[in-house]
DNA sequence: TACTATTTTCGAAATGGCCTGAAATAGTAT
DNA sequence: ATACTATTTCAGGCCATTTCGAAAATAGTA
């Protein structure tokens, strides 16, 4: 008997699909909609959400949520088939542009906010003298320049295409 | 009446452990655990089990747990004081080795595996002209592309220094 | 060895996030 | 209008994770 040394394609999804997900869960993304994510960007056409949820076993409302929310998040679009009532839908597949896209979200979610109470607390005033404010002191400090330096990244990261970043960032990294 | 333009110490800390827990949790590390991280960086002075417990109203059962999930994330060390049989806690105050320490434990828990997954994934064969394996294999290769050159940035930033790290990153950047 | 201070463990309870299913709504054709 | 199909909403239930609290284990001391 044969044995597969290789994996079976509809095997490989199935394990895509398990792999992406648990990241997505890891990232702030949920399960759910990181599977739907994976199994739109192996698809080579758009799904209609019927699709979705039997391939992925879940329910219609959780189908209809998951594929708005990837709709805000950038990642998936609607079409519509000429002549078709219903919707399908597909996922950016550069998979550049769904990096920059997830940095944009989090930098909205996580950094900013982040940043406006770094501000915040940098305005604390006290007395150098008192051990408890200038150990706060110092590390909100601290945190700040970081916050800020991450900042500036991201932004260039964004403005910026794949070759030229990579392009820029590998040659220092090697 | 005078209003208060600047914050408060207390509350500041209140505020920054606060935000501090709300970024945690989006980041994977729970809600309690950034919370203790936070109250840690801005001690000036090692704290026992028990200031932890009370600062942040929880459990003796948590703050153990979770001190203990904090040191084996290589960002809080005990110290114990002579002549006293208590443990005292403190977190690395130096940010950007935090930062570091975080990236190590991320890549170690998220890209890592989804290396090994997507080296698996990418020997999937099959034939170009079906529509199915192209879009899968294509997908795949670009992602596999993206995770690596990921994976040789961070491995650069862990062994870096901070201000060359900055100094290098920030000088295209800008 | 007994006593006390401290830490660790772990089952149970609480919390919060996710998903379902069914009803409401919207859209289209006859 | 009416019937039919597709989409959206949301209250309620479920499940995983987190937290508590008290008991057990451990470590230090006399």
């Amino acid at each position: 008997m044969l044995l597969h040394l290789t994996m079976e394609l509809a095997e490989g999804k199935q394990k895509f699909i398990e792999s992406w997900g648990r990241l997505g869960s890891e990232w702030g993304v949920n399960r759910t909609m990181a599977q739907v994510h994976a199994l739109l960007l192996i698809a080579p056409e758009p799904l209609t959400t019927e699709e979705v949820m039997e391939q992925l076993n879940i329910s219609r409302g959780n189908a209809n949520m998951t594929l708005r929310d990837l709709i805000n998040w950038g990642l998936v679009e609607k079409q519509h088939k000429p002549g078709e009532r219903k919707e399908y839908f597909f996922a950016e597949k550069d998979i550049w542009t769904v990096a920059r896209q997830v940095a944009r979200e989090r930098k909205k979610r996580e950094l900013d906010p982040m940043l406006k109470v770094l501000n915040e607390l940098s305005a604390v005033e006290g007395d150098q003298n008192d051990k408890e404010f200038a150990a706060f002191n110092k590390s909100i400090t601290d945190i700040h320049k970081l916050a800020r330096n991450s900042d500036k990244m991201m932004e260039t990261m964004l403005k910026a295409d794949e070759s030229w970043f990579w392009g820029s960032i590998l040659k220092i990294f090697k």
